[in-house]
DNA sequence: TTATATGCAAATTGTTTGCAAGTAT
DNA sequence: ATACTTGCAAACAATTTGCATATAA
């Protein structure tokens, strides 16, 4: 329910984002670049590369992992992924979300992840940093322990 | 301010816990690890495992990397000192700090790190975890921008 | 054509572990 | 004596890079 494919809108201008920059930096559209773009479109939210990998090779084999790596970096770059380390130390992959920044709940026995958005919370936050005359430039707000179902399974 | 060394009834009261750990698990107490927790309480907030090396081999050159990487493990362990891991990939010890949990400030440009407390965003915290089903264990919530000197220096 | 992209394998980074020799109890 | 510790070096895990070959423009 948090975690929803982007709107075919949403990805036409995902997709316009990536063009875009790849013109302006000179970069090529290869089998590879929109065999990967396409499955990422398709891929669970916070996939790792090597999930993505996987799921590419499933088509087509020959696919090195650096390729989707560097591919992953690209769309990091250009605003159409973010960048995410949680816990495990492992980056993940999340699709650009419409409007608000949102963070996460992150359930230590199954591994699930859910998104939140509190916007009292973001409120806060940037009060705390006038406090300390600091200029927020990102956050990173997860909040780890059990989700609904392993809290009801384990006690 | 915000970073400052423990109290000597604080320290003292970090020193029962480690030892009492240690007594219950037998663990023995060497030449290395008084050094290192020595060091530990006179070394800067959120050093890392180099760092607090170079501390200590400045006063006994022979110590391994190991012995520091061991003996923080078990700081942590014990409830002596918290892991950190921030933005950079590299594990940070603080020492554990009386009452209240507290979060981060971190400059992308000179990398000092503060420390604040709000209540208040814990309070939103719990409430959104509620409101999931959620049990929260432990969280993390970091700012990321720019301190107030380097936000003056650099516009 | 020619600069960019790919796939492989090797390099890096930071952490973790195995083990023989040393040491606290 | 015995079990825990140490320091070294090697193993790991995840990411990043160098380079020869392949390919888009």
């Amino acid at each position: 329910m948090s975690v929803s494919p982007p709107s075919a809108e949403h990805q036409a201008h995902l997709r316009g984002l990536l063009e875009a920059y790849m013109a302006k930096k000179g970069l090529r559209s290869t089998e590879q670049r929109r065999l990967i773009v396409n499955e990422f479109f398709k891929a669970p939210a916070h996939v790792t590369i090597e999930e993505l990998l996987a799921q590419v090779r499933a088509i087509d084999p020959r696919i090195g992992y650096a390729t989707v790596y560097r591919t992953l970096k690209l769309f990091a770059e250009c605003g159409v992924a973010h960048e995410r380390r949680f816990h495990d130390g492992v980056t993940r992959y999340e699709i650009a979300h419409e409007g608000e920044h949102h963070d996460h709940l992150i359930c230590i026995e199954c591994g699930s992840i859910t998104e939140f958005e509190e916007p009292a919370i973001e409120k806060l936050q940037d009060e705390v940093a006038a406090r300390y005359g600091f200029t927020v430039r990102s956050h990173k707000h997860e909040l780890y322990g059990l989700c609904a179902n392993c809290s009801a399974r384990s006690g």
